[in-house]
RNA sequence: GGAGAGGUACCCGAGUGGCCAAAGGGGGCAGACUGUAACUCUGCUGGCUCAGCCUACGGAGGUUCGAAUCCUCCUCUCUCCA
């Protein structure tokens, strides 16, 4: 592909690129000498998990990849043990070392879900990181100033509002931006809110005389809250190693408004599609459905995403039982057991208190049957269907101790 | 190093001796409504076999019949000065 063309695939959905001059000059040298592009992407395994809004980044890269460049992703195994303060205002728990083990392990193995691991190079910042001295990490820390590090609006915001910058979150951006100087990245690839830390990349890279790489930022993904960007934190993800009926049912949850940001970020569907579906002349439900079924055989099957949209169907339309539900034992000394006790016991409430008050309100049903009296109970030696609120199913057997 | 301001529930935040399991908002959960797990409305939102009791306002002590509230020490954060 020319020039133009791979321009094109690489704008699509992106905030900004800077800077789109150095951009082409880059792809143009690459053609000229036939020699692939380094694309950078940084990933922090704070979160064992992935969810989709860190797809739209990696389904980014897997554009690069297509377009024959070559993807280097990057593991901050190292940061993750900072702790990046970006985007949630808050200074954030370092993780210890197995933690960061451990989830570095589970990140890969979802990331080729999406990316071919034949083309990809994976590469944890702690190998060059841990060798640095003392001396090396100040004489890193003199190339930047306070100053430089108080223009990002997370430091200065928390600066003027009086809330608390530890100083090893200046080391952060650093720390990203020698990952750069070390891989010799042509372009990297981040969120809009890891702008800042992206540009440091850039001045340390010229600092140290070579071509500083170019920062290409995606969006970020807004969670099914519609509100917050998508995170393990505010619990409104929805992660791609999910259950095919938790993300397709998780999907079909999202408003309507929500739908086509998603559709516009994750979706293969072209753009005259696009189009019809913000119009309205297919109908917002069968749109999401579809987008459902598409994410979620992205992730799984075509034939799982086909179940997923049965068991929803069964469970939200004809407000069915699903048929996966968790079975427990509970046990007793008793011969009978109270049911908040046993609905805390099997998981399903918090508390006997929570519990008491899901009744209060008419959201226990036992067998299907509407409970009303907080003070009811279970005989044992049966097994009993429970279920708190709309969704929330359980099998519990109840056993003499 | 000195001076001052602060730390309240999942989060923000009111409360300066009893009427405080603690206003208000957010979030979460439930019920109604819905194509929807969206919107909106209503209720709930520390624990405990619960008209009662227990535990809780950064931590430890103290004053008091009674403390989130007053006192002492400790600890963490911020601001100004050096």
């Amino acid at each position: 592909m020319n020039v133009q063309e791979q321009l094109e695939v690489i704008r699509r959905g992106s905030t900004a690129i800077i800077s789109e001059e150095e951009l082409v000059k880059k792809l143009t040298i690459s053609i000229k000498e036939n020699k692939p592009l380094r694309i950078k992407a940084g990933f922090d395994p704070t979160a064992p998990d992935i969810h989709i809004g860190h797809t739209v980044l990696i389904q980014k890269l897997k554009h690069f990849q297509d377009l024959g460049h070559h993807v280097l992703l990057l593991i901050g195994d190292f940061t993750g043990m900072i702790g990046d303060p970006t985007g949630k205002n808050e200074t954030r728990p370092p993780l210890t070392k197995e933690d960061v083990k451990h989830n570095a392990a589970t990140y890969t193995e979802q990331v080729f879900k999406i990316l071919d691991p034949d083309k990809t190079e994976v590469v944890y910042n702690s190998e060059w990181m841990e060798r640095l001295t003392p001396t090396d990490m100040i004489s890193l820390a003199s190339k930047y100033t306070v100053a430089r590090m108080l223009e990002r609006d997370d430091f200065s915001k928390r600066y003027k509002d009086g809330r608390p910058i530890a100083i090893h979150e200046f080391l952060y951006p650093l720390v990203q931006g020698y990952d750069s100087v070390v891989l010799k990245s042509d372009v990297e690839l981040g969120g809009t809110d890891q702008l800042f830390n992206l540009l440091v990349g850039r001045d340390l890279q010229r600092e140290m005389g070579q071509s500083p790489q170019c920062v290409l930022t995606m969006p970020l993904l807004e969670g099914t809250d519609g509100v917050q960007k998508m995170s393990k934190s505010y619990n409104n993800f929805i992660g791609i190693s999910e259950s095919p009926n938790e993300i397709y049912g998780k999907i079909m949850s999202i408003s309507d408004e929500l739908m086509l940001r998603y559709y516009e970020l994750l979706s293969d569907v072209t753009g005259e599609e696009l189009v019809s579906i913000r119009s309205k002349s297919i109908h917002p439900k069968a749109a999401k459905e579809a987008l459902a079924g598409e994410l979620t055989a992205r992730f799984h099957s075509e034939a799982d995403a086909e179940q997923a949209k049965i068991a929803f169907g069964a469970l939200f339309k004809k407000k069915e039982v699903p048929d996966d539900i968790e079975e427990i034992t509970v046990t007793t000394p008793d011969r009978s057991i109270w049911l908040p006790k046993a609905m805390a016991e099997a998981d399903l409430v918090k508390s006997t208190s929570d519990g008491r008050r899901m009744i209060t309100q008419g959201g226990v049903k036992v067998d299907g049957i509407k409970v009303t009296d907080p003070k009811a109970t279970l005989e044992i030696g049966a097994t009993y269907l429970l279920q708190a609120g709309k969704r929330h199913f359980r099998h519990i057997v109840l056993e003499k101790e």
